[in-house]
RNA sequence: GGAGAGGUGGCCGAGUGGCUGAAGGCGCUGGUUUGCUAAACCGGUAUACGGUCAAAAGCCGUAUCGGGGGUUCGAAUCCCCCCCUCUCCGCCA
């Protein structure tokens, strides 16, 4: 979340920054300075009266003490009817408390000054294209009857175990989601200097919130419940990514200055209810409720997060470029950035047989904002505990990334070919049916 | 899932209603001593919030002994609920 003290300094440059992203939420700043000049009324209110009993419980102590009884109840009969004042008045405090950081919860973060200002996709920046779109002597197959006649993926079984929008990997197909899978974190692990974990795939709400998923989309993700038990519908939520579990590893902990930068990286199947996909069509690959990804998540000091980011982008970047793929990368503008970041690259890969490009990664750096959520700190050299830039970044997402690949690939013959760094783990330079 | 034990500062560990923000030790850190190292001795060593201040330091106040609620003038200490850890049993990939 951002920080209180920012707003009550510069309150209309924070409006200023927050109208940028369209989404009306700076209508909230006056409402969030009022409920925290309530609460800091009260707070002073109490603290004065709270000062006063704990002075008189300590003179009362001292005359039980002494054995002056009577002057101890009579003391007593003095401070009788503070507590409920105190009450009173902790109760407001309390409450103003809890409205300012509902709303405070609900505030996205402020775009980085570098970003463009925009509404919608439409304005996103392309910032630098690698490869060209290649071209076919035949016409490009689309991916879903690549999967069919490959027998890669089997979608109508796939829909009969889950419904639509899941996916069955038969065969070659599984294979090779597990050879790209098992080349990414090598590539990451061992040429990018990212540690590998492998976190749990259902995490508590306080996850979801410190990243900033929690409250505002709450609706997206899917809750588990435990046995029949319907009561525990909720208690649990399925990771829609593994920015979820790994970002918060560290959460409510104060690191070491010299432990910084953390990198990690981590494979997980994400889960996301994405409304309205079934319009997707029953058989793609492109928008689904279940697919895989492996991550990367960097904790850094502030100075360096923009720097890290640049990096991160360059990590994912490798990937696409080692499979042998076109593709370019965006900067999110400020209308069309999520939540959390302050500064958002998209990388899009070219799909032949789509005719479009597929977003495969975005690389964010959410600043101290989720570190502030998670109240997640590092000791600075100068002794002071500081917030680190959390940043996030898909290495990249499966899926999307198997059908660019297959699509790209592909051959007259209706083969697809291996890219070269993947054969070690496939085991194959070519896919045939 | 059942039974028992336990959760106190960076760590260990005292503490069953008031002078305990918390003894003692370890660690860390500043200093003295010292040929170097070690040891010894003296001092310092939590966080958040609010106020004061131009700001920082400082100072004042409040809160924090797993979390929440209660009793009380006053709670680490008494009562209730929850969470977590450990040991044993059961179940299980």
């Amino acid at each position: 979340m951002l920080d209180i003290n920012l707003i009550r300094k510069q309150p209309d440059f924070v409006k200023q920054r927050l109208a940028t992203r369209g989404a009306g939420d700076e209508a909230h700043i006056d409402e969030i300075l009022k409920l925290d000049e309530h609460r800091r009324k009260a707070l002073g209110e109490v603290e004065t009266l709270k000062a006063l009993r704990n002075k008189v419980s300590k003179e009362i102590g001292a005359l039980m003490g002494q054995k002056k009884l009577a002057e101890a109840e009579a003391k007593k009969a003095e401070t009788k009817d503070l507590g409920d004042k105190i009450a009173a008045l902790d109760k407001q405090a309390a409450e103003a408390e809890v409205a300012r950081d509902t709303l405070m919860l609900r505030l996205p973060n402020l775009p980085h000054e570098t970003v463009v200002l925009g509404k919608t996709a439409e304005d996103n920046p392309v910032i630098r294209v690698h490869g060209d779109k290649p071209n076919y002597t035949f016409k490009p197959k689309s991916h879903v009857d690549l999967c069919e006649s490959l027998k890669l993926v089997d979608f109508a079984r796939a829909t009969k175990l889950s419904g639509s929008g899941f996916l069955l990997y038969t065969n070659w197909g599984a294979k090779l989601e597990r050879a790209l899978i098992a080349f990414m974190l090598d590539l990451h692990t061992t040429e990018h200097g990212y540690t590998e974990v492998a976190p749990p795939h259902m995490v508590g709400e306080q996850c979801l919130v410190g990243v900033g998923q929690f409250p505002k989309f709450k609706d997206q993700y899917y809750g588990v419940a435990e046995g029949d038990d319907a009561k525990n519908l909720g208690k649990l939520y399925l990771i829609p990514t593994a920015e979820t579990p790994v970002a918060n590893i560290h959460r409510e902990e104060i690191l070491k200055a010299e432990q910084l930068p953390v990198r990690y990286c981590a494979y997980t199947p994400c889960f996301r209810g994405e409304a309205g996909a079934a319009g997707v069509g029953t058989r793609g690959m492109i928008r689904v409720h279940q697919f895989d990804k492996v991550e990367l998540i960097k904790l850094v000091k502030p100075e360096n997060g923009y720097d890290e980011l640049e990096k991160m982008v360059a990590n994912a970047e490798r990937v696409l470029q080692l499979m042998g793929l076109h593709y370019r990368v965006i900067c999110l503008c400020t209308g069309d950035m999520g939540f959390g970041s302050a500064k958002t690259y998209d990388i899009e890969v070219w799909a032949p047989g789509q005719g479009s490009y597929l977003e495969v990664s975005s690389c964010s750096n959410c600043e101290d904002f989720q570190a502030r959520r998670m109240n997640l700190r590092f000791k600075a050299e100068d002794g002071t505990n500081k917030f680190p830039h959390i940043l996030n970044g898909s290495g990249t997402a499966l899926a999307r990334l198997f059908v660019a690949l297959v699509e790209t690939h592909q051959q007259a013959d209706g083969s697809v070919l291996v890219p070269e760094a993947l054969r070690p783990y496939l085991k194959t330079d070519r896919i045939t049916a």
